[in-house]
DNA sequence: CGTTCTATTGAAGAGTATCAAGCCAAGTGG
DNA sequence: CCACTTGGCTTGATACTCTTCAATAGAACG
């Protein structure tokens, strides 16, 4: 019988400096199990009701979201390379998921034995990717229930940014504005205003076809951001 | 030395009916380790930045919020009897505790061997509460994001509902509207307004002093709720 | 019975949504 | 290589929801 997370390990991790053990950007460990798959812009991933099972993010991005009766949109994340999404508690989605470019991931199954069967590093990489998205998912509480459109887009750009880090170097936006407006709770023409008002403002740049950023203020922008 | 996360147990846990095998609300057993505390309503459990325990409520009611420099507070979540809260990634707690009322909690230090000598239960309660945090809060989120005023009060005094779960009984409403307005992302006045509201459609009914609900249409409010 | 605190109600204003063009980059076919 | 089309982004005018500011009402407590 194989013990599945970290014997003794665990909630002393779940305590202290369990993230600083194991890393979730973790490129060089390739995975024993997960198969590899290629999704196209905006290809479904997975639907709310789907029988689970989590993603690594390998290039590209997604999104995971759900929406209401009548249409209404709320993308709850967006993951990028090195991100694991899709973990339940259930043996269902709660959500959707879908390929925000065209991207790669690797897939985990749910199957007896799948996680078991590794040394434990992909199961406390998963604990870990689940504590990262609750805290992220605190975050953006406040961020919906508290920040003006103008914060809202400065903490997007800035979290954004502190993801991909590539410091000093423009900042790729491979979500369309109606992405980031249901992400942030807004509606496009409010993000667009907000973007044009940053960029009127000098804190940031953005090329003609408006897909990247250049942060040229990023300390104004984190006082914006509030 | 001692498997913490039940051995062959916590990833197929994570996956399929790991809920059903250890309900949260189990006030049957007694742990075995943790130190029951009173708190007075509005008293401090924690404070961000704190040095992180987790918290589970006997009685009362507690809420976990943040605050922007402005004063600007959210509060992402109310916690009622049987609910644990405070589970951290890393050794500071990131946001704040308080007593909503007069509260016993019992305290669970991160010490170790807290959870180690204990025979795994509390261990699966607290994997299994922060899951249950992550999936309120994507909830949340989407309140938060897509919903109107009423469809948030709809939606709390449903959700509040389920939780305590007396049926057809008077809800009780230990928090403020100040407390109800900083978790749904709206202002005290709009809070009252939205029940008002409800109340004189005939939805809800409320005692004189305001502090407790009967749900008088629950299909209706749900149909509300979007 | 007055004080205090919370909740409610009213009026005015701000910020964001909505509705409607217009613009521009990128792709398509001649 | 150049119209033409298409889809996403931006901009403008107006509407509306929620906030803000202010006052009142009501419950709880001494």
């Amino acid at each position: 019988m194989q013990t599945v997370l970290a014997n003794d390990g665990l909630l002393p991790a779940l305590g202290t400096g369990f993230l600083d053990q194991a890393p979730v950007l973790r490129p060089a460990a390739e995975p024993r199990l997960g198969t590899r798959r290629t999704y196209e812009a905006d290809a479904e991933v997975f639907a709310e009701g789907d029988r689970s099972a989590f993603y690594k993010v390998v290039s590209g991005a997604a999104r995971t979201y759900k929406l209401l009766s009548d249409g209404r949109r709320q993308i709850d994340a967006f993951h990028l390379p090195g991100d694991i999404f899709g973990v339940e508690a259930g043996e269902e989605h709660r959500f959707s998921a879908e390929a925000v470019t065209d991207t790669k991931l690797v897939v985990y199954r749910r199957e007896r034995g799948a996680l078991t069967s590794d040394d434990g590093s992909l199961a406390r990489e998963v604990v870990s990717a689940m504590m990262r998205s609750l805290e992220r998912a605190q975050d953006h509480m406040m961020l919906l229930g508290r920040k003006s459109a103008k914060e809202r887009i400065a903490s997007f750009l800035l979290g954004l940014s502190e993801r991909v880090a590539q410091q000093g170097t423009s900042l790729d936006l491979p979500m369309s504005r109606a992405d980031i407006a249901d992400h942030l709770g807004l509606t496009v023409e409010s993000v667009s205003r907000a973007v044009t008002q940053l960029e009127r403002d000098g804190l940031i740049e953005l090329p003609p076809n408006r897909r990247a950023v250049v942060l040229r203020n990023a300390a104004a922008l984190r006082h914006i951001a509030a």
